[in-house]
DNA sequence: GCCTTCCTGCAAGACGCTTGCAACAAGCCT
DNA sequence: AGGCTTGTTGCAAGCGTCTTGCAGGAAGGC
């Protein structure tokens, strides 16, 4: 959090109390959220939010992730890196470290050539539980909401 | 063609004009097109492309895929199916059959438990040729338009 | 040729942002 | 502490992608 404000100095840039709104409320976040919700839930401006949200991408603290047809979901930038895959049917989504991933970059690299990337785009598909023809199961339901129904035990394997 | 009809008949749809003219530019395109698109092409109204096109997936003939930040794009659903792969620098979308992919899929099963799908939600990355920092190359370009820059060739690994 | 019912165009609205602008306030300077 | 510069903010309007309500129009069965 105090580098984050070193960084924005040493741009140039100030912290407003929107700033510091938004930054503690992705800190505080336990997946991403939508920018209409970080602004709502205080006070700020929709367009601030965006125009914050954007500032903290380019400072390389945030980072925002699209799921489904809903609006796009922000949260910090983390090391390592993470990766999503949301299930078409419950909305649930799994938050795995990238390298959890680097088989099926392999496997893709070797089908097609791609180089793929699924932090910003997720994969899409059914979740285990979902495949298994099994109900649309915890809370998570068809709200295409403000954020993530992360279930955090995603992959372990 | 007429199995189209036969179905939409079977429903008690009626073959109107626009209809046709819709089915015929999606039976003459080479890769997914936008509704808007369709529509002008046309003069079609926008909302009845969305309708129609709407209709033709329920029936099962048509579906879209969702490419970046654009609008949605629609093609006739074939056999077999087909999946896709978008390259986020140069926009070229690789168009592959879905059984080309079912060792991807594999991999992201024992990742994950996730049985993924990239007939709606595409794979995102950068293709063989941007991976490999070669410019954005082949009239591609960044138009984010109204219709897929097959590379057709897309996948022959 | 008629009549029913499905479709269409138009207009308006929803949703997710993006942008222009004038007022405001961080933070540096003294 | 008081000024001053310039980055930020809120508001309002706008844009792209659809979605919906409605009254007129036309398929297609009779």
């Amino acid at each position: 959090m105090d580098d984050v404000v070193a960084a924005l100095r040493a741009r140039g840039g100030r912290l407003t109390a929107q700033r510091r709104a938004l930054l503690e409320a992705l800190f505080a976040a336990d997946g991403p959220v939508s920018a209409e919700h970080l602004a709502r839930a205080f006070g700020v401006d929709p367009a601030t939010a965006y125009r914050t949200l954007e500032y903290l991408q380019d400072l390389g603290v945030a980072r925002h992730v699209h799921i489904g047809h809903g609006p796009g979901l922000y949260a910090l930038a983390t090391e390592p890196a993470r990766e999503y895959l949301a299930c078409e049917r419950c909305d649930a989504v799994a938050i795995v470290d990238a390298a959890a991933l680097d088989g099926v970059r392999a496997a893709i690299r070797s089908a097609s050539g791609y180089e793929a990337r699924f932090d910003h785009f997720p994969i899409v598909g059914l979740c285990a539980s979902c495949a298994a023809g099994r109900p649309p199961a915890h809370g998570a339901a068809h709200s295409h909401g403000d954020h993530v129904h992360t279930h955090p035990h995603g992959h372990e394997h």
